[in-house]
RNA sequence: GCGGGUGUGGCGGAAUGGUAGACGCGACAGACUCAAACUCUGUUUCCGCAAGGAGUGUCGGUUCGAGUCCGACCACCCGCACCA
């Protein structure tokens, strides 16, 4: 007898696979198309659980739907492009591209073995020349069509270090490495107008049936539509070409409980006052030490400065209010300056409680009356308020009602209008680096910004730069920005920045269907494959990615590169949890965290340390990341246990859109199920056991297994489909089945498990007999009259708590059902005598005795 | 700060408003073995000898019946536009 050996059953059977072209995508009109994707994963040399996860869950569905008979593309690539390729260049030297292509290698490498049903003849990385190229292809294009633009924004830079910071790379306010106070700095940057479409990304959440409704929401919030007056207030004292402040206001129903105006540190009324006023120029600066995140911006300390202009309240020009200049206020959104009214908005009340203005109350809950407000009262706007200085006076109406008529009197007035707007702000993709896809344009004294011509793309990246020091190597080469202007002829100079690493991102999938074209997309192809059918990916990703890639395909459609279906790109999402893991840091001279990797740390019960002794700070549970370091390999368990058991274990226990805590407990024992399984196949394969009466009941528990284990997989719900499968091994390793019926139940039983192990599956199919590759088997179906119970148990409730059982034919009538409870002998001396007053019986559910 | 989510045994988790804890891990007991490992069988929410009682983050509500629905709160996680 042999014994269950991953390592040579799992090489054998890729190898025949491969020999096969069984993931080979082809079209094929006779076929449905069902395309899966997962989000492609950043090359950072190593794969993690996260990855296994992901891409094990994306190989179950594509699997099970070949075997339903789809004609499946289920293909990977390299989200190539980003920052620690550079990082790691400053660091230790040696090339982005260089480094990059080798992490591709190593993941690819670790990735074969997992024997992903992956049709990696489309492979490729968004840092080839051919991919980019065709990106710098769309850029022009959508340049031509209006949907690119110039124009200035700020970025956090490092005065020390020279350089553009990310977010990520602005710590406490501060450069990550210089430590150098961060200055808010602005540059002329390029942007896409994802805001012309705000409107209808928002209208086409509502047919994302199969999206989570969390992430609709969460995309929802973030475009922001919203309606409001936006009004000038007459200034009083303010600089030349300043006689009016224009603000937006969600709220114009609170315009009498006024007390104060605010502008942004950013408003050009701040920028103008600065220039004279050594105070405002003082606090202004102060706000700009803050990075450029909102999240900076709004958990910073709220601080205001009043400015000595004042405003004309505009329904009474006698009533007069101070501007400040305030640090929670954003340029960005509706016009940078807003009225405060501290009584119905709680930021407004601790500002003014801060700065001793006025709270004055401008409804009251329906039939209370005004006292002083200890906090802001801010009911919804639906609720109905009793307003007590409204702009029309006195009256019982909602918060939209009264909306509604600030808006009204305002137009009528004539002092501002009724206007829509969304949050969502244009999409910002210059970026100061040299490891990302060049923009295609070229500057020319003459004739300005000009596109390159497509003939010379793709634009290449140079290989001969350095990053000995810090800032954009692309724009301190000295030959690579010379050019000719492609319009004129005259010497120009190529724009050095590069796209942000989410236009690459943004369309991939499309890429996918055509990968080797040289077109960005090829028609036949885009309409055969496209939509992906299933996306499968991080709920990190719920906003920014997809939201992005959402307009991309709007744009690729509107540029011809995508039918018009495709203007949604993905039918359905499924977001899987992460997977966590402790973060292991020890701190730096000053102060800034060093992060360790998982293997260089050693855990004692008492705290962690590294080989030398040194103590480590642990954080729990924190998502995995290449920058904390905080990644688990999954390779051990892949070189000790093989694939099957890798796989087997990520999709077990864990519901696939929750986070796990990685733990390395646990993959020994799935390994030892796996062994169990095979020899239980091996052990049917030679069983004699003669037919019997207890076929049929193995027969009925392959039908439950069957059903089990698709509305599992169909439901994204792998755990349970585990689960069916653990309680399937169990019922057939005790049945007392006779031999035919029992190969019959392995072989559905290998089946059902190919998706998940498919190694496995095919070694245990061979062994009963099974015909050809169970890869290309048809998914089984259950015999519904197997599913059928005759019987069935009711439990009994007395007052809501279960006190006994019954067991009655599932057909019985409630009437019928209702004696037999009432006579059971645990219910009558629960009951002691005490009259019944009522008795709900659940056909085949459940019966409760109200007493 | 704003937006979104999660919370059930020692652990991962299961449960169309209807028997809470399926399935797995771990633990414990037994069988096999000279012995151990492997394997197999069984027990395993807590308190209690039992009868019984308690129990799904906390507090309250709706219901014949609440892990599930509603309200308030607590804790943790994700996103916040230059991390990918």
């Amino acid at each position: 007898m042999s014994r269950y050996e991953p390592g040579l059953i799992e090489a054998k059977w890729q190898e025949a696979w491969d020999k096969a072209g069984v993931f080979t995508a082809t079209r094929d009109a006779a076929r449905p198309k069902y395309y899966v994707l997962e989000m492609f994963p950043y090359p950072s040399g190593r794969i993690h659980m996260g990855h296994v996860r992901n891409y094990t869950m994306g190989d179950v569905v594509a699997r099970y739907k070949s075997s339903c008979g789809y004609s499946v593309l289920h293909p990977m690539g390299w989200d190539a492009f980003g920052m620690p390729a550079e990082n790691a260049a400053m660091e230790r030297g040696g090339h982005p591209k260089d480094w990059t292509y080798g992490n591709i290698a190593d993941m690819r490498g670790q990735m074969k073995p997992l024997g992903l049903s992956i049709d990696w003849s489309r492979e490729f990385a968004t840092c080839d020349p051919e991919y980019y190229g065709q990106q710098q292809a769309m850029f022009i294009d959508m340049m031509e069509r209006g949907l690119v633009y110039r124009k200035a924004a700020v970025v956090n830079w490092d005065p020390v270090d020279m350089t553009v910071l990310a977010n990520e790379q602005v710590i406490d306010g501060k450069g990550w490495r210089s430590g150098a106070a961060v200055e808010r700095r602005e540059l002329t940057q390029w942007f896409f107008k994802i805001s012309d479409m705000a409107g209808d990304l928002l209208d086409a959440l509502d047919g994302l049936k199969d999206w989570p409704e969390k992430v609709r929401l969460m995309q929802a919030n973030w475009i922001g539509k919203s309606r409001g007056l936006q009004f000038s207030f007459d200034t009083v004292g303010a600089p030349a070409g300043f006689d009016r402040l224009e603000v937006y206001t969600t709220r114009p129903d609170t315009l009498m409980g006024a007390s104060f105006a605010g502008i942004s540190p950013d408003h050009p009324l701040a920028k103008a006052l600065e220039a004279t006023n050594p105070a405002i120029a003082a606090f202004v600066a102060e706000c700009r030490r803050v990075g450029t995140s909102e999240e900076a911006l709004q958990t910073a300390e709220k601080l205001g400065l009043d400015t000595g202009i004042r405003v004309r309240h505009p329904l009474d020009p006698a009533w007069e209010l101070p501007v400040y200049i305030a640090n929670f206020i954003l340029m960005d959104y509706g016009t940078g300056a807003i009225f405060g009214c501290p009584a119905h908005d709680q930021r407004d009340f601790e500002f003014a409680t801060k700065y001793h203005l006025p709270i004055t109350p401008v409804f009251v809950a329906e039939g209370t009356d005004e006292t002083t407000l200890t906090e802001a009262f801010t009911p919804m706007k639906s609720e109905r308020v009793r307003y007590i200085r409204g702009v029309n006076g006195s009256t019982l109406m909602t918060g939209d009602e009264g909306v509604a008529e600030a808006i009204a009197l305002a137009e009528q007035r004539g002092f501002g209008q009724g206007v829509t707007k969304f949050r969502l702000r244009d999409w910002g993709v210059s970026r100061q680096r040299y490891w990302g896809c060049p923009i295609p344009v070229v500057h020319c004294a003459t004739c300005g910004v000009v596109p390159e011509k497509k003939e010379n793309l793709p634009v290449e990246l140079p290989y001969d730069v350095s990053f000995d020091k810090p800032g954009n190597p692309l724009d301190r080469h000295p030959t690579w920005a010379k050019t000719t202007c492609p319009k004129c002829g005259a010497a120009a100079r190529r724009e050095t920045d590069t796209m942000d690493t989410f236009v690459d991102s943004s369309w991939y999938y499309a890429r996918f269907t055509a990968p080797r074209a040289n077109t960005p997309t090829v028609a036949e192809d885009a309409d055969y494959w496209m939509n992906v059918d299933q996306y499968i990916g991080g709920i990190e990703h719920a906003i920014l990615h997809l939201l992005y890639s959402r307009f991309f395909a709007r744009a690729m459609n509107e540029t011809g590169h995508l039918p018009a279906k495709a203007r949604e790109p993905f039918n359905a999402l499924f977001t899987q949890g992460m997977v966590t893991h402790e973060i292991y840091l020890t701190r730096d001279g000053n102060g800034r965290p060093v992060y360790h990797l998982p293997e260089d740390v050693i855990r004692s019960e008492t705290g962690a340390t590294l080989a030398d002794g040194t103590a480590v700070e642990v954080i729990p549970s924190a998502k995995m990341s290449k920058s904390k370091k905080n990644v688990v390999d999954p390779m051990n368990i892949i070189r000790d246990f093989g694939a099957d058991t890798a796989r087997w274990f990520v999709m077990s226990d864990s519901p696939p859109e929750r986070d796990v805590e990685w733990t390395s407990a646990g993959a020994e024992a799935t390994a030892k199920h796996l062994g169990r399984v095979w020899r239980l196949a091996d052990e049917i394969s030679r069983d004699e056991t003669p037919a019997g009466d207890e076929d049929i009941a193995l027969a009925r528990a392959a039908a439950r297994a069957i059903q089990d284990v698709t509305q599992g997989i169909e439901g994204f719900a792998f755990n349970k489909s585990v689960a069916a499968l653990y309680a399937f091994t169990n019922t057939l390793s005790k049945s007392k089945a006779g031999g035919g019926a029992k190969r019959d139940a392995m072989r559905t039983m290998a089946q059902l498990m190919s998706p998940m192990v498919p190694h496995l599956a095919e070694e245990v199919w061979v062994m009963l007999g099974g015909e050809g590759l169970v890869a290309r088997a048809p998914w089984p179906k259950a015999d519904p009259a197997l599913l059928v119970e005759d019987n069935v148990t009711l439990p009994i409730q007395i007052n809501g708590k279960r006190r006994a059982e019954i067991s009655v034919p599932k057909t019985m009538p409630a009437a019928e059902v209702e004696k037999i409870a009432l006579a059971d002998e645990d219910v009558v001396r629960f009951l002691a005598g005490q009259p019944v007053k009522k008795i709900i019986v659940v056909p085949g559910r459940i019966i409760n005795v109200v007493v």
